[in-house]
DNA sequence: ACCGATGGTTCGAATATTGAACCGATGCAA
DNA sequence: TTGCATCGGTTCAATATTCGAACCATCGGT
């Protein structure tokens, strides 16, 4: 692993739930030497990508981060192009949709967004992290995955989040194939209780999956109409994000047909 | 200088004018050889800090900003507290108002907020690059930088904007003890025609200064009455914006007195 | 066919990185 | 107070990584 990789790698221990990090857990967490941590730091510390804190010198993520971020915002809109479907996509189902891109072996949430048609709503925060094995998304994003990709993923530990979590390897294999057929993944609890996902994948140019839309509901809130509305608008609203993006599903991808029946529910 | 540095660097070299770069182009813009260039870019692709795009193969910067900056917004909501405080400033002053932060030796737009309330306003653009010496914001912060700072940026050639760009830095040195004194800078003009801009510098929890608040207005709208409205409430709203992002003013730094006259013109 | 450009690759020489040990400071428990 | 364990930070010789000139293959224009 080159310098510059384990530098960067350094910033992927900064999470939701850490926003700040120590010199010494720092070398711990990565596994490197602390005079290297230091170093890398230092240099990182010099660039605005990250910036040391009060007293204890820990250390959090830079204000660079925002300047490059509006950055490629400006060239490649992604968030923006993407919240412009999600805000439709709420409105015609009622529900939360949010998009979630891949980022190593997790998915990191890139936009969301709510509809203020109810009481209850399914909440989603920026940047928050989605497992692939145990949500909606995730599924998504495996069952179009390369199988040493999918192989890598499932040969870890799967962390259990709910009593609905599927945590066999074969049996996230199995379902694979039908998501695969419909295009769709659903996953009923398995991150969240009571929460129903509906996931479509999003491709990039090369067609590769990069990512997935979803519409979230509560599971108390799903009927057969319900179901079918998400079905349908979903599956339009990830096609046109995948193009609105630039990219293209593959030709093993399936087309929308009006005419299909909606997914049915052995997908789970 | 470090490997990591010389990656990180190769980041600045993407702007909003110039989102894709080529590998010779980028060779050529940082110094460095084409086969270092090459694996280091590798490297900040492999975690999507950069990707490459299309048929030429050019980088632009990646998905992983978007991720990084949430993550950052998070821990430290800098944008939306600054963007909560601009609001308030261009409802009370009428004009657009803005704030950026320090980056190496220029700075870059963090957050701006219009006031609807005119036909004509000044436009602003988020991670707009602000230079330091032909800009209101610029000056505020030369004024409150350490004299070693002011020194590397005044004798580096200084860009002729409009021609009412002061270029030249014994005339800028001028403008600093004024601007020292009163807390605030003026700039009428010297970034693009017909804005007429006053700034306040922002500091951090060690009192140094990272940035600066600013009100532009068009020149054609510059009355007595709203000079005297910009500068009371830009003053009052610099200072809660420092409290608010942690921060504390240096101790040289002029108290806001209700019975202090506005401004005098001498400041231009 | 040529030219000059591109992105990408190679390999010995040059140089930056590494990590154990060390430092002073701080905080906690006895 | 003493002692111990932690912290962030520093040193320096050993070494592993990076560097860069030269080299490909490819492309587009003349």
């Amino acid at each position: 692993m080159g310098t510059a990789s384990k530098a960067l790698s350094l910033l992927n221990y900064f999470s939701r739930a850490q926003s700040q990090i120590g010199l010494s857990d720092l070398a711990r967490l990565s596994g490197m030497n602390k005079a290297t941590v230091y170093r890398l730091m230092g240099e990182l510390a010099d660039h605005g990508f990250v910036e040391q804190v009060g007293a204890g010198r820990e250390y959090r993520l830079g204000p660079a981060f925002l300047r490059l971020a509006a950055l490629r915002e400006k060239a490649v809109p992604m968030r923006e192009l993407a919240l412009a479907e999600l805000t439709k996509l709420s409105e015609l189902t009622g529900e939360t949709s949010h998009m979630s891109l891949l980022n190593g072996e997790v998915l990191s949430n890139l936009a969301y967004s709510y509809a203020h048609k109810h009481g209850t709503m399914v909440m989603m925060e920026d940047a928050e992290v989605l497992e692939l094995h145990s949500t909606g998304s995730g599924l998504a994003v495996l069952a179009f995955s390369p199988a040493p990709f999918v192989d890598a993923v499932l040969n870890k530990p799967l962390v259990v989040r709910t009593p609905e979590t599927v945590t066999d390897p074969e049996a996230i294999r199995a379902l694979l194939p039908k998501i695969r057929e419909h295009g769709m993944a659903r996953s009923v609890g398995g991150y969240e209780q009571d929460v129903y996902s509906h996931a479509v994948p999003i491709f990039d140019a090369g067609s590769n999956c990069i990512g997935a839309i979803a519409v979230a509901a509560p599971v108390s809130r799903m009927t057969d109409e319900l179901r079918s509305t998400i079905q349908t608008e979903l599956a339009l609203a990830a096609r046109r994000t995948t193009r609105v993006l630039g990219g293209f599903p593959p030709d093993s991808f399936p087309k929308i047909n009006p005419t299909d029946s909606p997914v049915e529910s052995e997908l789970t």
